[in-house]
DNA sequence: AGCACGCCGACT
DNA sequence: GTCGGCGTGCTC
């Protein structure tokens, strides 16, 4: 009987965005199972796709035979091409394309560079008789304690005499696969023991198991709910079934990875975005194979291969890097509920500062809910002031206020540690002329450039443009140029010169660009090595610096006034957060936050340590303003080079957009994108405002057939804005 | 995405 | 008469 597969092959455009059959020849036929990739004729070219479907059915048209299978092992399960499709549906990306983001570089149909495995050599006695010189006999002596041996260690004894056993059949030679990412782990922890809060939320949620609950776990900063993770995770072993735990990438500190080790030996496959293509394709199949039960990741971790999951834990749910920037723009935490309806097991959705959605979600009771009010430590939570700087600004204060000056020399004298939070790179963020009043733009996107003082030179953080630049002014020619707006780079200068015994330390994307340097940062800072670290939200993300006692945000009014339906929301979490690391063991902590906006509600509720009030103000204003979670937001954008066009065409989306969706839904704009230009690309944004929208779906699929075949411009939908 | 087919302008 | 522009449409 002639057997058919389905193939998706490996070509993003959206007009082949479907799977072709092809004839499976004899040969191959044992070895195409359903997740393999294989080579197929496509038109005049070959390329490269996944089968996702082995049939019998009659076929009514001409149809080509697989000319190869690539890889024997398959890249893809049943539960993965479940995944890929609903990944289609939530995204309106092509299904390849969802697909290919699932998986590791050295997986993907067509990847341009070869990803191997790596092997090593090893020796195995086969014959221990005969007559040996000295340096032969010392090579069988090897094998006295070890059944094998690396062949490396044989070489270093003599490499001819190896040579020589293995022609005369004393010993024989073998390649193992050496996996390239392993870490060693010298000490074990125990499991600590929980209090009593942490306790009861481990037995809640074990009451959950083989269910999939999704249970958001709402504990203080430092609240131990890593311990709890691991609790649970030790009960999830006990079951024989494995778990999946996602962190934000910038949490996923070797700390962290560490001590999960440390706790689970031999366990533990790591999937973050710092690995090698090697590696991160020798991490994926250890997990392919079963062999570690606990992935620890980030976001695209979502997609690990694991079988059998038994429990899915968010860390830090409501961080944004849980969401997917580029296409298929998706969201880790909708991702996991997915998977936890296939495994029939829990989801942890873990923050001090849950996600308006998860919150709102665990009111209606959709979501379990259970809440930790006390640091594991038995610490409390830091003392929170504000400090107005439009006062400290007339005192000439501008940078650091009196009040957190003096806080810090007190530190210092105390030997204690300080962590200063400056949303902000860069040394200056305007500079311009005093004599003709010039500024520094960038020539392909609208925004100022920002004065990176370390090489001298202007960068714009949007495009990535530099420029080297004097004191002289381009436009006058005079030596007038005035450097405003306060970067991390400028702070550090600013702190060296106020302190110049202290020991600094800044942390931020342009000081870690260096592999490794963010690990040794966060280590040296630990080990006393220095007395402040400043740093841009790099620093206030899950670390634990037991000696931190003072936390100083240098300008809260960053965040809090950008023109974005969640800047509230950000705001809160940012400042919470970056509090939290301030008094975490036995030093009482305490927070500066400086602003200009000493009144603002957001600010007051972070004073307080108060969730609720902060949930219920800005629950009013999504109300009011209907935003989500109390309506669904869907982001289009248009794209192109040329001005005209874009301008046009985006008018049309919105009368194609308001004709055809409901009457109930909400469409605004257009507006220019912000920044409107990026890298000489203007942008269009609409926004359209949902709750049920039957029609809503099929209109942006037809907006988007309509402009993937228009040339010189793209449309771009974000339906989890 | 590629690549062929196809129908109109400017050239040896 | 032909060479070549890129609009349209198909790929199992």
């Amino acid at each position: 009987m002639n057997m058919y597969a389905d193939v998706l092959v490996e070509i993003k455009a959206k007009q082949v965005d479907k799977t072709f059959t092809y004839l499976i020849p004899t040969n191959l036929k044992d070895k195409i199972k359903v997740g393999v990739l294989v080579v197929v004729p496509f038109g005049k070219k070959q390329v490269e796709g996944y089968v996702l479907n082995i049939h019998n059915k009659k076929i009514d048209f001409e149809i080509k035979e697989i000319i190869n299978i690539k890889n024997e092992e398959r890249v893809l399960n049943e539960e993965l091409i479940e995944l890929g499709y609903f990944l289609k549906e939530e995204t309106l990306c092509s299904l390849s394309n969802c697909i290919s983001s699932m998986l590791p570089k050295a997986l993907k149909a067509k990847s341009g560079n070869v990803v191997n495995k790596k092997y090593l050599s090893y020796l195995v006695l086969v014959n221990k008789d005969g007559k040996f010189n000295v340096q032969q006999q010392r090579i069988i002596d090897l094998f006295k304690n070890n059944n094998e041996i690396l062949k490396k260690e044989a070489y270093l004894i003599s490499e001819s005499a190896t040579k020589t056993l293995i022609k005369k059949g004393n010993i024989k030679e073998i390649k193992k696969e050496e996996y390239r990412y392993n870490l060693r782990v010298d000490e074990l922890d125990k499991p600590k023991k929980l209090n009593l809060e942490q306790q009861n939320a481990v037995d809640k949620i074990s009451s959950y198991f083989n269910t999939s609950k999704t249970i958001l776990l709402h504990g203080v900063t430092g609240s131990g709910k890593t311990e709890i993770y691991m609790n649970l995770i030790e009960k999830v072993l006990k079951e024989k079934k494995t778990a999946l735990v996602l962190v934000p990438e910038i949490s996923l500190t070797p700390q962290l990875i560490l001590r999960f080790n440390k706790r689970f030996p031999k366990l533990i496959a790591v999937l973050h975005s710092h690995l090698s293509d090697g590696e991160r394709f020798d991490e994926w199949r250890k997990i392919e194979k079963g062999e570690c039960q606990i992935v620890i990741g980030a976001r695209s971790a979502v997609f690990a291969p694991l079988k059998n999951i038994g429990i899915i834990i968010l860390d830090e749910e409501h961080s944004d890097s849980y969401k997917q920037e580029n296409n298929p723009k998706y969201h880790a935490r909708k991702v996991a509920i997915k998977r936890s309806l296939y495994h029939n097991c829990p989801v942890i959705l873990g923050s001090a500062t849950p996600s308006l959605d998860s919150m709102a979600r665990a009111l209606k009771k959709r979501y379990e809910y259970i809440s930790i009010n006390k640091r594991a430590s038995g610490a409390d939570l830091p003392n929170i002031s504000l400090v107005d700087m439009s006062e400290e600004a007339k005192a000439r204060h501008n940078i650091l206020s009196r009040e957190l000056e003096y806080k810090i020399i007190e530190r210092l004298n105390k030997k204690e540690q300080i962590v200063l939070l400056l949303n902000r790179r860069g040394h200056s963020t305007i500079i311009t002329c005093a004599n003709c009043g010039f500024t520094y733009r960038c020539p392909y996107c609208d925004i100022t450039l920002t004065y990176h003082k370390t090489n001298k030179h202007l960068r714009c953080h949007y495009c990535g443009y530099t420029k080297y630049v004097d004191d002289v002014c381009p436009s006058c020619h005079e030596k007038s140029l005035n450097y405003y707006g306060l970067g991390t780079e400028k702070l550090e200068e600013y702190l060296k010169e106020v302190f110049p015994t202290a020991k600094i330390v800044r942390m931020d994307a342009d000081s870690t660009t260096n592999k490794g340097f963010y690990e040794k940062i966060i280590n040296d800072f630990q080990e006393g090595k220095y007395d402040i670290l400043l740093g841009t939200q790099m620093v206030s993300k899950g670390l634990d610096f037991p000696k931190v006692s003072l936390v100083g945000i240098i300008n809260a009014d960053a965040s809090l006034n950008i023109p974005e339906y969640k800047s509230n929301e950000r705001s809160f979490a940012l400042l919470t957060q970056a509090s939290g690391r301030a008094g975490r063991s036995n030093i009482k902590g305490e927070v500066i936050i400086q602003t200009y906006n000493i009144m603002h509600p957001i600010l007051k509720c972070v004073l307080n340590h108060n969730y609720q009030a902060y949930f219920n103000y800005e629950m009013k204003i999504r109300k009011t303003l209907k935003y989500p979670p109390y309506y669904f937001l869907v982001q289009i954008k248009l794209k192109s080079r040329d001005f005209n066009l874009v301008s046009n065409e985006i008018k049309k989306v919105k009368n194609y957009l308001e004709n055809n969706i409901s009457k109930d839904s909400i469409v605004l704009g257009p507006s220019p994108a912000n920044p409107f230009l990026i890298n000489g690309i203007y942008n269009y944004e609409i926004l359209v405002k949902y709750r049920i929208d039957d029609k809503l779906i099929n209109t942006l699929k037809e907006l988007d057939k309509i402009y993937t075949i228009m040339p010189k411009i793209s449309l771009d939908i974000d339906l989890s804005y």
